[in-house]
DNA sequence: CTGAAAGCGCTAACAA
DNA sequence: TTGTTAGCGCTTTCAG
């Protein structure tokens, strides 16, 4: 299963099975730098002996071996990303920009998920860091990213990603949450809404926070309160929501149409009302495939996820390019996309 | 932006800015050896000494440089995933499902999209094989990775996912598309269809080529010729699905039901179907996020993504393990899902 | 139990 | 245009 190639030194010695830039120059009767020269590109190498060094690579198999050229350099050409779920369709289209752009710079692409788990983040992130990325992505799981602080102060380059960073000052990636769950909400209102349920996570983290509050500068902004009776929060279980929405249609005044904060609320309530007599108006934050041909398609707040990740591997390739200005936010904006369940009025439920 | 660890040969050198096993040494007073053995777990330190490296690691805020280790040892911990599109959900799947057995070996995973073109797999995977990932995984979009024949034989571990790998005799894990194609239409045929249109891909690669011999090998067996009126390959475009369909819809003896061989197949003929009269049952190859929902839900040949990556990285990691026994080829299988559209005879539609 | 020396494969800095 | 020397940060001998 190995092959050895001619050795320089054949005294017997066990070497690596692959071609070094030693084997590469004895073959071609060069030096080492001249070699490396070759494989580097570097101006002022004769062009005969170019063609030479370049036969005996490829006489050899040569490749150069990275992780050596890295520790010279102090340069890895790598870049880290930190998800919750590669398999989240909005997770993997923010991966497939950033490794699109990482790519166009010529640098690969480590992905790691942490199963929104702080701990594994945290880890992830070290681990990633000893093996001398340039510079990490993190759509964050945990609450405090201080443990970031030395590493940052020693030249890491990081961009959070969906969330703000909390404890260090660092540059940040965000959809406008607030305002495009107001505009959502505010899209029923004008529909002639006023009984308007939100489901969605508890608001423990960013982007429920700021999703569940645009919720209710929508209704403040049109006079309407926040009935708590409508609002549930937490897990998306089925059954539980299910239960509720049984419970919601119920009131003496139900709802007469829904926001759901996120995917997995989303999915889990559409599942929920098709087997539900409750008719109701719904926007839902996220777009995902399909929504489109579902009956009625489903209106929703969209965010960018591709240009999401764009920018953040942007800013942090112009980061590891030596820009040291101060951090920034970028905000990208969320988009409504109407496709009848957010257009039913009251009258046509 | 940069601090500056406390160095040894302060002889006003601009060291580098991260803290390494030499300062760690200087710091607690003991030979590079010993942080060395602290930092691995090497058994044979005293505990005082250990706790004393331990806290000027901590102090000092060491991290063990993973890539001067990785060209020591020769072994970097690291694989690669080469995929057509990591944001296509089955493929996120499969980067999910590979990523976690990394992950519990202690590896990372280095993700890159190959878009489907034969140049660029070829050339991120001699990127990552001089990057020394110690295995590589490779969803093919080449035709031929005699490429690989090298790297294989200095050691490279190897293994296709969804297509066999040419020209190198090399681990595969594919799903069992013949089958799975020729099942699912033999559902319709049991639902007594005899008129069964498939659109799918031009056969000129594996996946296309099993599924429509799958379709072939169900019609013949029970006495039903292949219809070109009926057979639609290529290019997934809407507009021509849609005239193809309309075409077909003319005939004397218009199909009755209808299999797509892929996803893209199917969204696309999903979404001409709904704006067509054309009324049919449709079986598809491959699962998708609310098929459920749709009316009538989709029955769909699904395959199991999760299970093809975590078999092809165990497999991987099988061989970077040191396991030299022959190539060999693991097929899973698929399941027919039924869920309505697959289940109308020809007089209900 | 601990340390000194050598060297992994490569490139930076300096000759020639 | 080419070569020599040193050394990146670490681990592997092999000695104490």
């Amino acid at each position: 299963m190995r092959t050895s190639p001619s050795a320089t030194n054949a005294g017997a010695g066990l070497k690596s099975q692959r071609p070094t830039i030693k084997d590469v120059a004895a073959h071609a009767g060069v030096s080492l730098k001249t070699v490396s020269r070759v494989v580097n590109e570097e101006a002022g190498v004769k062009a005969s002996t170019r063609k030479a060094v370049l036969a005996s690579i490829g006489v050899l198999g040569f490749r150069r071996n990275a992780a050596a050229a890295a520790l010279r350099q102090g340069q890895t050409s790598t870049i880290g990303l930190v998800v919750k779920d590669i398999s989240e369709p909005f997770q993997s289209s923010i991966a497939h920009a950033v490794e699109s752009v990482a790519s166009s710079r010529g640098a690969h692409l480590f992905a790691a998920s942490s199963a929104d788990d702080a701990g594994r983040e945290r880890q992830l992130a070290s681990s990633l860091s000893s093996r001398q990325v340039d510079g990490l992505i993190i759509i964050p799981s945990s609450e405090n990213h201080s443990y970031l602080a030395q590493e940052i102060a020693s030249g890491l380059a990081v961009v959070f990603l969906d969330c703000p960073a909390e404890g260090v000052d660092a540059d940040t990636v965000l959809s406008d949450n607030r305002v495009g769950a107001r505009k959502g909400v505010e899209h029923l209102i004008d529909h002639g809404h006023r009984r308007i349920s939100y489901i969605g996570e508890s608001a423990t983290f960013y982007t429920a926070v700021e999703r569940f509050e645009g919720y209710r500068e929508a209704l403040e902004r049109h006079g309407i309160g926040v009935d708590p009776d409508l609002v549930m929060l937490g897990n998306a279980d089925p059954e539980r929501i299910r239960s509720r929405l049984l419970k919601m249609q119920n009131l003496s005044s139900p709802p007469t149409a829904l926001f759901t904060g996120n995917s997995v609320s989303t999915l889990a309530t559409l599942r929920v009302l098709g087997t539900t007599p409750l008719k109701v108006a719904h926007v839902a934050f996220d777009d995902f495939e399909l929504f489109d041909l579902l009956t009625p398609g489903i209106t929703v707040v969209a965010q960018d996820p591709a240009g999401l990740g764009t920018a953040a591997a942007e800013l942090l390739f112009q980061r590891i390019a030596g820009d040291t200005g101060s951090a920034r936010t970028i905000q990208l904006h969320t988009r409504l996309i109407q496709r009848g369940s957010g257009e039913l009025t009251p009258e046509e439920l």
